[in-house]
DNA sequence: CGAACTTTTGACAAGCATCAACACGTGTGG
DNA sequence: CCACACGTGTTGATGCTTGTCAAAAGTTCG
């Protein structure tokens, strides 16, 4: 079984970005049971208040996770792209507590949980290295907070894009300078609790004092210190993804 | 060692909430090292950037975690209570990415993180739970995304009131429905993103609409119904912390 | 009984939302 | 190939929610 060309080849380069893994450990990963499904942009691969079957790995392009609140306004959570093990947290828990949707047109594994806590008493590594993968999870989920909490608008939007750029980067997707947005403007302000006018404000302001350049959703940061400061990004709360990219 | 006399059964029975333990793996909860200190409020368990030697169950008080963004505001992440295990996070990260600081005069004790490691291979149910608990509180988190990124002031503060009463409830410190405040108004508006001058006229309008009553800090909650329709709180994303109180 | 918090009040300012319209690019079908 | 719809980005006018500043009143505790 060539390891390198199985799909879940970048699900497990993540989890060592946390862990050593043994031969063995590397093994078991790679041959966990799992079904491929492409599904379209706007598909969901789970909804709020879904049992928790499965859990998934996105081989290719974006999702994110978000929730609805009563007023119909959409808080996005977190993006994730090509190597995240997306709610693995329905392993453990019952009953999804959000949705998570295609932001493009995305590939995903489906694992079934049950086998995942099959490895508990063989291959304990492999066990604990996604726990510290869905604690990373609860870390940027933490920043978040803080983020569409007590920053202002210009300073959420940048350090989003900061964000998005070291995610790009650890996934070995694109430069963290020069990228692909992979959200609308309507997203980066489900993402920051702004609305989608004063997103494009933002946008502007950020080009017109040269922070970002770039045409269109191909983003260019001109001057990464400056979007970094202007977004209060200190990249410790990433952890592993961060190191990843000599930002530690 | 009378099991229901140890400092660690509260958390026990927290962790009891998300699985089913054996007699073996309660004892083995119980008999974790741990060393009790008794901290004044405003004191630090953890600071943002400490090594991670050590995660701590609260045995009374309150605490909460919290960020500070560049500009010195100060965002609450969460608040913890009797039988929390907080920062069980850093039983495997390496570095604390928030503060924990005391609310009231707390005890806490301490637990080595090796030990809880030493407890994957003889006690894996125990290990599962703890994680479990991890996961409830990425998922309690990820509803504050929501509720600081996309509520207005008086449905945050009205959902930060129902999420402390329910976790009151839960950990059997009080109704949810009658209790004393934890938190200052100062600290609500840390909690949900506005200002202290603010949350006071909240409060006024949730008392003047007959949602809350109760003076000063010994808050009545008059119509729960009420104040869960303000503040859109649907208590799915509190896990086995709602089943427990009949919110399920 | 005074010092340090905490809560409350008022006047005013600002950041961001809202609404509405328009521009632009892209893909689709006639 | 053009017409058209649709999603996305852009702009302007206006107003509300919330922040800011400052001071007073109430509370707690040594």
């Amino acid at each position: 079984m060539p390891g390198e060309l199985s799909p879940l080849a970048p699900f497990l380069r993540k989890l060592e970005l946390h862990m050593r893994l043994s031969a063995a450990d590397r093994e078991a990963v790679l041959s966990l049971p799992h079904a491929v499904k492409p599904l379209r942009a706007g598909a969901f691969l789970f909804r709020e208040g879904d049992p928790a079957r499965n859990c998934c790995v996105i081989l290719s392009g974006f999702v994110c996770r978000h929730k609805v609140v009563a007023e119909g306004a959409r808080q996005i959570l977190s993006v994730h792209m090509k190597g995240d093990g997306v709610d693995l947290q329905s392993v453990m828990l019952d009953v999804a507590d959000h949705n998570v949707q295609a932001l493009t047109a995305v590939e995903v594994a489906y694992i079934p949980t049950q086998a995942i806590l099959d490895l508990m008493p063989t291959h304990p590594a492999v066990v604990q290295a996604m726990w510290i993968e869905t604690l990373v999870d609860a870390s940027i989920q933490r920043e978040w907070i803080a983020n569409v909490g007590r920053r202002d608008a210009r300073a959420r939007v940048a350090h989003l894009l900061c964000e998005i750029g070291v995610k790009l980067e650890a996934a070995e997707l694109a430069r963290r300078d020069c990228f692909e947005l992979p959200l609308t403007q309507e997203q980066v302000a489900d993402a920051t609790g702004l609305t989608s006018v004063h997103v494009n404000r933002v946008f502007q302001a950020l080009r017109g004092e040269g922070a970002i350049g770039g045409r269109k959703r191909s983003l260019v940061i001109d001057d990464w210190a400056r979007l970094a400061e202007v977004g209060d990004f200190r990249p410790t709360y990433l952890h592993g993804q961060a190191e990843a990219v000599g930002l530690a």
